[in-house]
DNA sequence: GCCGTTTTCGGCCCGACTGTTTTCAGTCG
């Protein structure tokens, strides 16, 4: 809405910086860790930088009646059909406003249709200030847009960075090409990528620039200058390529990582010092000794610009700490860092890393209890031969539970025991390794909260996982009531993938959160950070939440294969981006003290 | 409209690319 109003605005032609404020109002609420209704019952809105005090009464006006009369009475001034068409690539509001004008496009259910008709028909290329080629760019653009709805997808971070590879071994092969890094959304290693970005170092671009649209997997190139160029694959993927020299290479990996939320506010930040910051370096309006800068010999006296080859160079010339790639969001991290820079602790947090994590707690072996969801497809020894790859000291196998209705609780009881023994069988003939292993199970909490198995079962394993599969449409209460109940057992210590989301096929389910936080925070359950590609569950944000709550958190796989425990690095991926360290994660424990705590 | 350890007035991130202009406007990230 306040997008609407902003583009309104600017074909009614209001002030400029006015309109930016209500973008800027839009970036932030979209950029929130918390949900503006909660701000809104405390009284709090205007603790979003870039909500003051007419947008706060506005939205206030927005959650008691549902709508906001000035809004109304600007977006009514504009024709509503423009904004379906602001939400085509190419298309803003003043060409959307051209073309509704122009062609009388009135309703807004059916303008992208009408639209496309219309520039099939060749009427776009007559209106002023279009052409031939914008028509056909529009024609194309809608086509796509059109597309992309129906499969509208962002690619899975590992999806993504699978592409990143093969075009990464692709531009390698030229010989102009000394680096090249994949950055933007990917170096931050968000969950979901909507499209690639890609740096290289080279003193000659124009070769590079060539190479790239020259990929073979390319559908068509998008667009193409002096400083690179963006490229589409078969599947609608994009992909962004910047060129610049070596010497300059710290301000472009800055720039092209963003996010664009950390960018603004770093150069926000910046501007107040006198420092101009972009992709090539450092502007200055007065002449800034190098050792002001703590830098040397990189001022380039032709473009007055202070040059970095290096990104934490760049960093350090604004007097700030260099800060992880992950948390670059504009959540709070500049604020932290210009503190640490002042001496005021804490100051940025010292992330957990993949080198931490000592264990695995949540992996299916091919073991066949005859449970209701999937077995594994490796063996114990499969997975324990792995395990050692990446030098941990213990795995817990958490199996899907036997299958209730098939078993009467003899039978459940007489499978716990055999698995147990054959783990443990194999555990004393294993000579290949020190990996320690706990016999866990991952139990499914029904409906009414009950767990699956009889209170016999549980004493073949160590501890046990509790998650929800069934009845994801229960309501908020009845679903934290059941996951409490779940959890309550004494050996139920961790909540596997706890919101149940499927990235870009099933949304979480409906929980009071705090309630549960509440909890976990003062029963000593862990909660699950699960790598599986599609999961990334918890997210970043409610990873931060949870820490704060000061609730144990433990980075799994959910392997069903061996080859997936190195799916590890998502999940940790994860953590760090909500801001983890090492001791908020208990598979960084080592096994004594991992043990005891599943034993408490 | 928002915001403030140099400001309650006077600023507001910075640059690339495209198409249509004849020096720039619109859009994007």
């Amino acid at each position: 809405m306040l997008r609407q109003v902003s583009a309104a605005y600017l074909l009614l032609g209001k002030d400029k910086f006015k309109i930016m404020a209500y973008e800027k109002a839009a970036d932030q609420i979209e950029n929130s860790t918390v949900s503006l209704k909660d701000l809104w019952q405390q009284n709090k809105l205007n603790s979003i930088p870039g909500i003051g005090k007419m947008l706060s009464s506005h939205l206030s006006e927005l959650f008691q009646t549902g709508q906001v009369v000035h809004f109304e009475a600007i977006l009514s001034q504009v024709p509503r059909a423009i904004f379906p068409l602001m939400d085509v690539p190419g298309l803003g509001p003043k060409k959307a406003a051209a073309l509704v004008k122009s062609l009388n496009l009135q309703k807004k259910d059916t303008v992208i249709n009408d639209l496309l008709q219309a520039a099939k028909r060749g009427e776009i290329e007559k209106i002023g200030h279009f052409g031939k080629k914008s028509q056909k760019e529009i024609l194309e653009s809608l086509i796509s847009y059109r597309q992309r709805l129906k499969n509208k997808k962002r690619l899975l971070l590992s999806q993504a960075l699978s592409i990143t590879d093969e075009i990464m071994a692709y531009m390698k092969k030229n010989s102009s090409v000394k680096a090249v890094y994949p950055l933007g959304s990917l170096r931050r290693m968000v969950s979901t990528i909507g499209d690639i970005d890609l740096a290289v170092a080279t003193e000659d671009p124009t070769s590079v620039i060539d190479w790239f649209v020259s990929f073979p997997k390319k559908e068509k190139i998008v667009e193409k200058g002096n400083a690179g160029a963006t490229i589409m694959l078969e599947d609608g993927t994009q992909i962004d390529l910047r060129v610049q020299s070596g010497r300059q290479l710290g301000s472009l990996l800055q720039y092209f990582t963003g996010s664009k939320n950390h960018n603004i506010a770093l150069r926000e930040y910046a501007l107040k010092k006198g420092m101009s910051l972009s992709e090539y370096g450092i502007k200055t309006k007065k002449r800034i000794r190098n050792y002001e800068l703590g830098i040397k010999n990189n001022y380039n006296k032709q473009l007055n610009l202070y040059e970095f080859a290096k990104e934490e160079d760049f960093y350090q010339a604004i007097g700030l700490p260099w800060i992880p790639p992950e948390i670059r969001e504009d959540r709070g991290e500049i604020e932290t860092a210009i503190r640490q820079a002042q001496g005021i602790l804490p100051g940025l947090p010292s992330l957990v890393k993949l080198s931490d994590i000592k264990g695995d707690l949540h992996i299916h072996s091919n073991y066949d209890l005859e449970p209701s969801h999937d077995l594994g497809e490796s063996s114990l020894e499969e997975l324990l031969e792995s395990a050692h790859k990446f030098n941990y000291e213990y795995i817990g196998i958490s199996d899907h539970n036997p299958s209730v209705s098939n078993h009467s609780i003899n039978d459940i009881c007489s499978i716990m025991k055999r698995r147990k023994k054959h783990f443990e069988q194999i555990i004393a003939s294993n000579k290949n390794t020190r990996v320690k292993l706990f016999i866990m199970l991952e139990v499914d909490i029904l409906p009414d909260g009950s767990l699956a198995l009889p209170e016999e079962a549980y004493e073949y394993v160590d501890a046990f996982i509790v998650s929800v599969h069934s009845s994801f449409k229960l309501n908020k209460i009845q679903m934290t009531d059941r996951i409490i109940k779940g959890l309550s057992h004494k050996k139920a210590k961790i909540l596997a993938h706890p919101t149940g989301r499927l990235i870009g096929k099933r949304e979480g389910y409906e929980l009071d959160w705090p309630r549960l936080y509440n909890f976990c925070s003062g029963e000593k359950k862990a909660i699950e950070i699960n790598s599986y590609p599609d999961r990334m569950d918890l997210s970043d944000i409610m990873v931060t939440q949870a820490i704060e709550w000061k609730i144990k958190l433990i980075i799994n796989t959910d392997s069903h294969n061996s080859s997936q425990l190195r799916n590890m690095k998502y999940g940790v991926a994860v953590a760090r981006r909500g801001w983890a360290k090492k001791y908020d994660i208990i598979n960084t424990y080592s096994y004594d003290k991992i043990s005891n705590w599943l034993a408490m």
